[in-house]
DNA sequence: ATAATTAAGGACAAAAATATCCTTTATTTT
DNA sequence: AAAATAAAGGATATTTTTGTCCTTAATTAT
């Protein structure tokens, strides 16, 4: 459904909000090995979502890193997608009409329409937090321990 | 969702099935120009569909081209996936994982299965036939007179 | 048989996506 | 101030996708 790109700043986006905070940032060595991607390319996909007061926060230096503000988990999914310029992907049409709409729709749109609709929904209303808690729930990951 | 490939072989078969017949075969140009798609990768995508008695029928020399017999027809519009290795997007894993199932499932996967069978029921018991006659109704298509 | 037509197929080109490497900048620790 | 650390950013490489062009093979019409 997604580039790669895009499967990397979730899964990156999700790590990053089930292991850090503003005292534990993390480093993209740590980031890319837990979310099994290459590195270097992780790297520009979090500076994407790092700039201009984006999605992620990031510090430079030691004990610098990367974290969510709690502000940024309440954020949408789709947010996310609107950073990597494929929140297009769900509005477009299954046979790659200029634009799915009912003023020109194609033979697919009536039945595609629903789902469309519900993947929409689902990106809109589910939270980063959400997914990491829902995370959490599923594979329990061993939190840093406070100092 | 699909790739242009794919989105070009969706179209040029509901084009085919829309305004051939055995005795009133297509030639390429016609296909891409009506379809909105370039000629050469077109026809790459035909060859395709072609194979081995594959979805769409053809016949080379004069009076030649591309139909579907009406057995084509009836197929569902998945085999058109299946043939352009994309049907595979159905069942992919939001998040980019490996698999999706149940024995390991990512924090959207909950959420996600409903739309997954929905999607994955819309291609499988949608046929060929049934996008052509949608179209028809959408669009009418001035059909070529009998001779 | 020869010429004309049309798809099949191979080779190649261009563009986009994915990935790596190295230098620079900001920050902290010594 | 100097050294160390970690992200930012630029340049470049690789792979995949998309697209073009030209030759070959099959079929029909002359
Ligand atoms: S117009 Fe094609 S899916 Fe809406
Ligand atoms: S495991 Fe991710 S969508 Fe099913």
């Amino acid at each position: 459904m997604f580039s790669k790109a895009t499967e990397y700043a979730l899964r990156a986006t999700i790590y990053i909000a089930r292991k850090s905070s503003e005292e534990n940032k993390l480093g993209i060595e740590e980031i890319a090995k837990a979310i099994n991607s290459p590195k270097s390319f992780t790297a520009k996909i979090l500076q994407k979502l790092t700039a201009n007061n984006g999605i992620i926060s990031s510090v430079r230096g030691p004990g610098g890193g990367f974290y969510l503000s709690s502000k940024a988990q309440k954020r949408p999914v789709r947010d996310i997608l609107h950073v990597m310029e494929e929140d297009g992907v769900l509005g477009k049409c299954v046979l790659g009409l200029k634009k799915c709409s009912e003023a020109m729709p194609c033979p697919m749109h009536a039945e595609y329409k629903g789902i469309k609709q519900q993947l929409i929904q689902l990106f809109e209303h589910t939270t980063i937090q959400q997914l990491a808690h829902d995370a959490d729930k599923i594979i329990p990951l061993n939190k840093p321990a406070r100092h």
